[in-house]
DNA sequence: CTGAAAGCGCTTACAG
DNA sequence: CTGAAAGCGCTTACAG
């Protein structure tokens, strides 16, 4: 920084300026300030200024790489940041590293809050809310000192099952989530229209993978008659039925229809071309990041619980049943 | 930090010498110090230490979020680079952020070196390299300035065909990888074994994605004869193959054999099961590791390139062709 | 072990 | 705009 100075022929103070974009200097200063940079090789210590400044302009975000959703969301999340002018830091829980270990590195580096996608317990989000700032993403969780986004997952799994309901469906099985985020209340939305329409309700325990998905289609096979849907907890565990259904020589949607949750990426992929109950990903990341920019900038301290609203995609994966 | 000395009794030396494991300090105060930071909620502020130290323990990552394979790596580094005493800071490349962004990020964070994952042209790495230990994960490019770590590409492709050609196919066609990393490699340990045996080359341009597989299965339908093999530029290519073939009715290996490219998990899915070339994950992540290491470690200032094998990984989608 | 001091690369407030 | 000064939370080297 004291080279850029020399080299302009200002003060360090003014370099300063110029690279905060603050007002104090001349259009002229700014561009000889920002070629000399460049020709230095200079660039601001993200370290320093955050240590002098006391601010810390750092969105911590806790999320699983392997996780499709999680991946979306924290695409949607950098825009959102960025507009409020924040950066991203990601603390990655990965199969050998906990989720205690990436919140101590996040910690460490003084983000100002930290996001939090995926499933954590009360105690973990309160203990962690005592901390630094926090907004949870996903989980059905309430408290008074974090923040929660969270989807509408019992009227969502309404929504998928009505369709296939009104598609003629009778014999409707539902694959769960077992423990996961919103897997209770997706649970409770299909029971809850079975029951409306006199219907008998079949779930398979599963998870949010393909695995599971691919497991689940085992079971199903074994059910005679063939129940003529599917409503999957997910759209990674419906993907992992589509695929072995069809691997079974069975057709989807001729012989099986099947259904998802959450609307990813993966599920628009023309191959696959599921229907699925959509999560609204940048509204949920616009939350969450507001949610937290409320707390650090606007000086919010009472608890905020946002529940976004989810909405049936139907594409090709669901048809009247033939039998 | 002082209150965590004054609570203790000691000194701040004191406590920064136990934070960091340093000799010095009796065990009983070493314990009566992390009480007190437990009890205080203090942790060491990592911008303040780096600041001080000058020395980053913090090891850049630049990938790609929505890329499994890059998902995979991470995973492999992060365990590699606390064995090394280092910190993993990510950068995410996204559809809204180049990565010209994302690596003023990492710069700003003072990594210690970076680590390049996915495609980058020699341009890029050169002046990247200028200003930073450099690793890049995946390209096939040479320099003075920076290391790289890829993948015996052609041989792989060698391995895949050749495997196929045992098994009794004659019409096998290449849906390559297009400019991506190691894709021109690829194609040319195709064309060498076809040749090698007399056989006519058949190359349908694709990418390394789920959609361009599924692109290229509707190209493989319009061939007659339908080819009996397919190799596909990499697994993500490969399932997308794989899936639409199945949705067309067709079976696999039944009808059309399938091998893909990369070792992902994605690829060892039940539901999946594909016969691939397998790049060497953890030793890939290893070496890139130990590549940065030993430049910031070590002193090593000359350029090292290596290059990993691969190997032949024979599961579900090969078989016999029956025609 | 202590205690005082210097300094990392910045930002901030102030007198000019 | 400048220039000098203070200070963020640490680490480091040193005399005791």
């Amino acid at each position: 920084m004291a080279d850029v100075a020399a080299k302009v022929g200002v003060s360090r103070a003014l370099v300063s300026i110029v690279f905060r974009g603050k007002e104090g200097a001349s259009q002229e200063t700014r561009d000889r300030v920002f070629q000399a940079a460049a020709e230095l090789g200079y660039h601001p210590d993200t370290a320093a200024q955050l240590l002098r400044s006391h601010r810390s302009r750092h969105l911590g975000v806790l999320y699983t790489p392997a996780e499709p959703f999680h991946v979306d969301l924290i695409e949607a999340i950098y825009p959102m940041a960025e507009k409020h002018g924040y950066d991203v830091v990601l603390g990655a829980q990965t199969p050998t590293r906990a989720m205690t270990k990436a919140v101590e590195e996040l910690l460490g580096f003084r983000t100002a809050a930290v996001l939090l996608l995926g499933d954590a317990t009360l105690a973990e989000v309160t203990r962690l809310a005592a901390r630094v700032p926090l907004v949870a993403v996903g989980p059905h969780l309430r408290g008074d000192a974090f923040d929660t986004v969270s989807s509408d997952d019992s009227r969502g799994a309404r929504l998928a099952v009505e369709h296939l309901v009104e598609l003629g469906h009778r014999h409707i099985v539902h694959v769960d989530g077992g423990v996961k985020a919103g897997a209770a209340d997706r649970r409770r939305g299909y029971r809850a229209v079975m029951r409306k329409h006199g219907l008998p309700a079949t779930i398979i325990p599963g998870a949010y993978t393909e695995e599971s998905g691919a497991l689940a289609a085992r079971e199903l096979l074994r059910c005679d008659p063939l129940p003529t849907a599917v409503f999957a907890g997910n759209d990674r565990c419906a993907v992992g039925i589509v695929h072995a259904l069809r691997r079974f020589g069975l057709t989807v949607p001729g012989d099986v229809s099947v259904v998802g949750f959450d609307g990813s990426r993966a599920a628009q992929l023309p191959h696959i071309d599921l229907t699925t109950v959509r999560q609204d990903i940048s509204g949920t990341a616009e939350a969450a990041v507001e949610s937290a920019i409320e707390r650090l900038d606007d000086g919010r301290t009472e608890a905020k619980h946002v529940i976004r609203k989810t909405q049936l995609i139907v594409r090709g994966t669901t048809a009247p049943p033939k039998r």
